[in-house]
DNA sequence: AACAACTTGTTCAACTTTCAACTAATTGAT
DNA sequence: ATCAATTAGTTGAAAGTTGAACAAGTTGTT
């Protein structure tokens, strides 16, 4: 990020567009985990179940599952201790690779999610779905699903000139 | 939250847009935290910074600077005497309200804010506004300060069905 | 004037996250 | 086969965040 020419300021489109979408996106994660509270549920740990719950067996690699719920691996093994602890999910040694666990769900974990989804996904269509049009739920998509393909790109990119 | 009737799951095309806002998000703001780490900021210090500085006086009451920055004000408090210590902000008792204080930008503060802000625009550019058309950028600005909207209605409703 | 209700801002303790160090197992090159 | 390099995952300490409790000041009502 090293500077030479003039700053480009945004100008008041950009301004506009990028506080509108930083306020919102702020206001609306803490609403959505404030719905989450009553499942004793945070975003990040309920992203962590929800991927879970669709893996094949209900289990996936700790790294994987890393990987998916986009947290880091220390991150993870401690969340898994808590949700273990709560009985949510099991770790289990992994034979092909004796390095590695498996995250596990349980049953009472299935059945947490289970009770937690629909009330999860009816806060995400009250508070941003359902504000918005066919048009803009298509515009959203593609504008984020660029933004983190360019993502990926710049991090490449980023990773070559060390 | 309470749940009667059938959950009304997302379509694909809800979910697809809901999955890239949500990816795109939290990995566009892990980037953006990961270029000012050079600048010894994080995100929420940055906002701080920024909304300090542009308030008259470079000054701004707690209460308020913690309402604009979208922090709790326990946390505000917290991330204040951080800040004090490395020297960029100063507190003064307020003779006004005498339980109140002002959270005052130091010289060295604006110094940091001055080296830091065209870096972090200049991120902000490259991360996402620079790869949405204008057209992109009015969608953006126009969906979110929806959402914003009617999260604020949202939140007095709540207060009022109580 | 009295006093309840509210607001400002801090603090403490519990909890969460980060970062670097670490063990153990696997991979790849010679 | 050996051994350096990489990968999987955990740990512990430090830093950050939350939420309730609190002191002190202000406001509004009677």
């Amino acid at each position: 990020m090293a500077k030479k020419s003039a700053p480009r300021w945004l100008n008041n489109r950009e301004m506009k567009a990028w506080r509108a979408y930083i306020i919102a996106s702020r206001r609306l994660l803490d609403a959505l985990d404030a719905d989450l509270d009553g499942h004793d549920l945070t975003m990040a740990d309920y992203e962590v179940m929800a991927q879970l719950s669709d893996a094949p067996g209900r289990r996936m690699r700790m790294s994987e599952l890393a990987e998916v719920a986009m947290l880091s691996k220390s991150r993870l093994s401690h969340r898994m201790k808590v949700m273990e602890k709560a009985g949510w999910v099991r770790r289990e040694e992994c034979v092909e690779d004796r390095r590695g666990y498996w995250a596990v769900m349980t049953d009472k974990g299935w059945k947490a999610i289970v009770v937690a989804a629909p009330s999860h996904v009816e806060s995400v269509r009250k508070r941003l779905i359902d504000q918005l049009s066919v048009k803009e739920q298509e515009a959203l998509a593609e504008i984020f699903g660029h933004v983190t393909e360019e993502l990926r790109n710049q991090f490449i990119e980023e990773s070559n000139n060390n």
